[in-house]
DNA sequence: CTTAAGTTTTAATAAAATTTTAATAAAACT
DNA sequence: AGTTTTATTAAAATTTTATTAAAACTTAAG
């Protein structure tokens, strides 16, 4: 199910595009504060984000600069401003699109549409990934070992996948403390050595040496045979 | 560079992108009918695709479906119809964006920005240098001599990328030390004696002579290919 | 509300790898 | 030839990573 984070202060504007996006199938979590927002993005991982560039916290801009810090998670802009400088800004900030408050729900739905449309259609990677006896099935989120289902955390399960999905190519330990713990556990790479060590029992017991150190860098899974 | 192929009837519009886009370092295909254009977008393969959907042959939704069928590149509708159904239809029918006439130029530019920044995020398309049989990849931070993986330490790595970046240019050892160990370390060209060594070890097992000593000024990663 | 099972975080220690230092040889300049 | 600069090598020092176990926290059930 798709996810949108909705982030305004106007409790009206939530309720009015939670209705509308729950009548389409779409999980909504809401954010009042940018602040609040900011930890949603990293909590409840949206498919989608409207933001309002109004909010009386932090500057709308701000939230979205925070954002693209670390996810790549469309933002749609919902603002009073009509302002080409300001549309311009935000676009160039990272946004995805910039709707202009008061708003058409329908068009609104057909914009997030596209967003979903063209971030979920590039994914060309196969659901399954296959090396030696791991199996990986990104889906329904199976793991097996010769054959053998292995149970995972869901922390576990979060790290590997994000080493599958990156089969053989390095993804540095701020990268994975960043997608699994949030951005403000990026220097806890504690975390990460531990729950390697937890990957590597898991998946290979035999310490075929699946999961590659990159000391200072990061780690990787070796590409599939 | 970045082609952008704008189907419009109306000369000035035409004109008008041509000027914003030529003096942003875009290319630009003009058509001016949808017959054309569809045969433009295959012929001159756009990254971009500005659409007007009053064309006075072909429907603009036409020309739109008509190239959905086979071709993924972003589309950016630009018209003068106003009403949200039209907006709607367009942006399910596989556009991008949807503009209305008349239009901002700097807004329009910058949602053409950010259409090319969503189309070539996700290709796997990395920059790579090779000289000889040594291969860099800057993203995936891999390096291979005759095809073979070879492993680099940080500081190993720093140094090729810079090296790489700079192929053919010398490099004054301050200017490493600087980046690599930090402004402190400017006089410490021991430091950069001892991995240079490493590296050659590395990269250059046979000796061929790829970085090159400029002796009491720096070292320079030999440019070919 | 409390217990119990499982998961995540913290902490301590061991192991591994890298960076720095130092000593010596080779090369380049004057 | 003598001096400075660069190259090489190996060891010492430091940093980073791996492992383990215990503490803290969650969650679901009774």
């Amino acid at each position: 199910m798709t996810t949108v984070l909705v982030i305004d202060d106007e409790p009206q504007i939530r309720r009015l595009l939670r209705l509308a996006l729950e009548s389409e199938n779409y999980r909504v979590v809401e954010s009042e504060l940018g602040q609040h927002g900011l930890i949603e993005v990293a909590k409840a991982r949206p498919d989608l984000v409207v933001l309002d560039l109004g909010l009386p916290d932090i500057d709308g801009l701000e939230v979205l600069r925070r954002i693209r810090e670390w996810s790549q998670v469309p933002v749609l802009i919902l603002s009073v401003k009509d302002h080409e400088e300001d549309k311009i800004k935000a676009l160039d900030f990272g946004a995805d699109d910039y709707v202009n408050k008061p708003f058409a729900t329908g068009e609104l739905l057909a914009r997030l549409r596209v967003l979903q449309r063209r971030a979920s259609a590039p994914k060309g990677e196969s659901p399954v990934y296959q090396s030696g006896n791991l199996m990986v099935d990104l889906v329904s989120r199976e793991v097996t070992v010769e054959g053998k289902a292995v149970q995972l955390t869901a922390t576990e399960y979060s790290l590997l996948r994000i080493l599958v999905l990156n089969a053989g190519k390095i993804i540095t330990q701020k990268q994975l403390l960043r997608e699994i713990w949030g951005p403000k556990a990026e220097e806890q790479s504690q975390y990460l050595r531990v729950y390697i060590t937890y990957l590597r029992k898991k998946i290979d017991p035999q310490r075929i040496g699946l999961i590659k150190t990159e000391p200072r860098v990061g780690y990787r899974l070796i590409a599939r045979d």
